[in-house]
Formats: structure tokens, sequence, C-alpha cells
DNA sequence: ATAACAGTTGAACAACTATTCAACTATTAG
DNA sequence: CTAATAGTTGAATAGTTGTTCAACTGTTAT
């Protein structure tokens, strides 16, 4: 019986009460699943910097890249990202492309999370 | 001039008044990385399961294997990442190791994660 | 039309990371 | 003591991902 045998948790020593109940609360995979990818999308230095600035207010590319000190494709690439996941919009004004929050909710996450970090 | 130079946004160009405002409300970069480290650690798969079925109750690992369909070196692994980034905490009972959320406030971050997906 | 600038994009490389595997510790039952 | 079970751990592998680089689009001004 090998450690790749899942049934090394024999019925008998699980505890089948507490696993069933456990399985019947547990959001849709689906559901999960966007959860990780909101998290994973917030998981990354840069995009939460992003973050971070447009929480305070919109802003071009040229500026982001400034203030993070990033070159500007570096800035872009995570801009679609944050993106597609729906965190932020765009507008486009001439040359200009802003940015900003895509709406309430999505700086009141950033706001819980530096406010659980900060303690 | 190439786009390494940081300098293509050159200062003429720039929202000097935005990028000064930015700056100045921007969180210390130390408390940005752990918001970073924080939605790092919940954006797996594997992690956020295990926070969703500990939202419900303590369960001990070969249980978390089971509900997951798991082994238990993997489970065990992916536990260690949650505790040392403290969100989850561990007692031990005879054989087994129970596991639990650290506080409401992990719990709360998880739901509220949930709702913005369900919308 | 041409030059200059803002921004985007795809490929490539380097760094990171989750799972597997095997070996290990620790606790309990016989 | 020995066997069996719960859990942990380190190394290795395979998959993922962020930045760079170079080339590109689109807009504005001369």
């Amino acid at each position: 019986m090998t450690e790749k045998d899942i049934m090394c948790c024999k019925h008998n020593f699980v505890h089948e009460d507490k696993v069933n109940l456990v399985e019947h609360e547990m959001p849709k995979e689906e559901n999960l699943l966007g959860v990780t990818e909101l998290f994973k999308v917030l998981g990354d230095p840069t995009r939460t910097k992003i973050l971070s600035v447009l929480y305070t207010q919109e802003l071009c590319v040229c500026d982001i890249s400034k203030v993070l000190n990033m070159t500007k494709s570096a800035i872009s690439h995570q801009l679609k990202i944050l993106k597609m996941a729906r965190l932020i919009q765009s507008r486009k004004a001439g040359k200009e492309v802003y940015y900003a929050l895509a709406d309430d909710h999505v700086g009141k996450i950033y706001r819980m999370a530096i406010e659980h970090v900060m303690e």
C-alpha cells in the first residue's frame, strides 16, 4: 500500500461525519477556482503596487511606470492581467490610456488586506 | 533611447502632481509586500480548498486528504505554508494533528472573496 | 507625410513552485 | 519490543510565470 493510494486514509480511520459535513458545506469547485484566481492575480508584487496607486486615483501607464520605477512594457503586461480579471478598467484619452480600479469592491478587498497586514 | 531607459517617461510628459500625490499616499514597501505575500499564499487551488474546508470546522490531515482527494504529503506541504503565513493553527491529539483557521479575520477574508466571486 | 510619443504584444529566458516519491519521526495497539 | 498508523520532510521534476527585448499599432503635432 503506497502513499499514492488515497485509500491509505481508510474509511475506518477517517472521521466520516466531519468529512460528509464539510463536503456538503463546501462551495462549488467553480467558485473556489474563482477565488483562487482572484488571489493569484493579487499575489504579485507589481500588481499589488499597481492596485495601491490606483486606489488613490486613476493614472496613465507612463505615470505608473514612473512611480513603480519599471518599464512601460512590464507594467502593460500586468495591467492586462489585472484587466482580464476585471479588477481594473481603462479609458483612452488621446495617446494616453488611463487605468482605474474596476469598482468599490476591489478597493474594499485591497483596503481589508492592507489593514490585516498592518494589524 | 531604449525602453530600458526608465526616463523614457521624461519628467515633462509625466503628470508630476499626480505622481507625487500617489507616492505620498502609497503604503510602505514593507506593508505592500505583506499584502502580496498574503494573496500569494491564498492564490493556490489546494490552499484555497483547505481554507474552505477549515472554514466549516477543524480537521485532521487525513480528513483533508480524503475531502480533497490528494495525498497526505501534498496536503502537509501546503498546510505548512498556510501555517507559516499564520492563516491556520494546529493542535496535536495523539497521532493526529488537527488544523483550524487561525482567527476570525482569516475567515472574513475568505468569505469576502467567495462573495465577490459569486457576485 | 513624417517624426515623436504612449502603449501593446509575442517570444524567450530565468526564477519560482506544487506535487511526487521515498525515507523519516512519533504515537498507539498488540 | 514490534507493527501499524498519522504526519512530516527534502530532493527532484514538471509546470507556471514575470521581466526583458524588439517590433509593432495608433495618435498627435509639425
